[in-house]
DNA sequence: ACGGCTCACATTGTCAACAATCGACTGTCT
DNA sequence: AGACAGTCGATTGTTGACAATGTGAGCCGT
């Protein structure tokens, strides 16, 4: 509509100001705590604290609150108490079926799309993955990971698929998080997410489907592994 | 208070208490406001003046809001305004294209494990959507076609798979509403589901594959013509 | 000693007032 | 006449105080 855009000299890069608004800060920063462990699964959250803690009012915490319940990292119950989401072993396997079929349907869409740009940043993803799996920061690889499959998704284009992408991540995060504060180096190795790519840039549909399967399955094997590990030690140390 | 009720005959019926807080009576009539057309795709939503109408603070109505935000019904730009979604060709086409992958793989969870009750469920939502087609409840048959899908994710148990469908299930009814209001009749003949039903409860998986991508197909492709013709109008009328 | 009741505390839900920001209008200068 | 700066109204963002609700401890009666 008539944007009449003359100049606005490279709009890319600086048009990330703080742009305001206490909440998304707020969330951000809650989000990080939940996801970096400082705030362990299964934790009560209480309004008056966190205000105070973060500096404002309740009023925008609570919206932040809010908005991480929609993303599935807390759970709220009226007059009651607000709490971090737990671990649990059906949601690993939820998660990680739903991924299968996401992401095949991700790859399905952008298939005959394929292009430099596209190639490009995946290969340049992967690079950044394997790096910080040499570096060995776990922490870092976690990421990059996230980044290498959201990548695909964003490729896509398709806002529906990206918006059920992020409303998934953090719970992946979460996981992935608490395994690797528990057990140190967690990712899968190199060869695995090289395959992957491989595959993702071949011509071959049906082998890469299979490969995100196997992927997938072995990712979610070990993070079952790893929880039922934790839920054993639960128990024992209760 | 302190109903002491020792009987509480028949738990399950009766879970629904009102249950108070007001969000979610504020964001239930909104979002019925919404569907209904009551208020109509695009027009701009003033907290205050809401506040006013349902006769409550800003507050509750702000998280209200929000959660509709969540559900892709509103728009919200930070100090500026929020408006209900407007209806776009594209959102029809990626709604319709998740929502085959999406059945395809709630088919593929509960496949194995179809039992009676499962089958006895999938039925009468058949005949209650049948009976509203053949009554010419254009709006009852729209809450009915969601709940005939909407039974097949519930029934797969998987609580992502569900949360998904429930993001979607609104943008979805949004449209057919619209489609509703501007043509009466809209949904797809009877026979349509008549055959979806018939594949789902038989033994052939790749057939009921094809109704599925074939069922969404038609009506996709039927929304989209609707949104086109209004889109045309708009330019003439403007 | 056990079950039920009452009461106080902790926490969330709600409200009305205040501040920050945006968009458009208007008046002025060139 | 055109463009720019300043200002005004509208709307959302934020705040602190108050009300409703749920939970657990302590008390009383049996």
């Amino acid at each position: 509509m008539a944007d009449g855009a003359k100049g606005k000299t490279a709009g890319s890069v600086l048009a990330r100001v703080p742009k305001a608004t206490f909440r998304a800060h707020i969330a951000d920063g809650l989000r990080a705590a939940i996801l970096n462990g400082d705030i362990e699964p299964g934790a009560q959250l209480v309004e008056t604290v966190l205000a105070d803690q973060f500096g404002v009012s309740r009023g925008p915490l609570r919206e932040a609150m809010r908005q991480l319940i929609d993303e599935g990292l807390l759970i709220a119950v009226p007059y009651t108490g607000t709490h971090v989401v737990g671990l649990s072993v059906d949601d690993v396997r939820e998660i990680y079926s739903m991924r299968v079929t996401l992401e095949i349907f991700a790859f399905e869409q952008i298939w005959a799309r394929r292009d430099q740009s596209f190639r490009q940043g995946l290969v340049a993803r992967l690079d950044a993955l394997t790096a910080c799996i040499d570096a060995e920061d776990d922490a870092a690889s976690i990421v990059a990971e996230l980044q290498l499959h959201g990548f695909v998704y964003e490729a896509t284009g398709h806002k529906l698929l990206i918006r059920t992408w992020d409303s998934i991540r953090g719970r992946l995060q979460l996981y992935w998080a608490a395994h690797h504060r528990a057990h140190g180096i967690r990712g899968p190795r190199r060869d695995g997410h090289d395959r992957y790519v491989a595959m993702a840039l071949s011509d071959d549909f049906d082998a890469l489907k299979s490969e995100i399967t196997d992927h997938m399955a072995r990712g979610g094997r070990q993070t079952e592994e790893f929880l039922r590990g934790r839920e054993a030690r639960a128990v024992q140390g209760s």
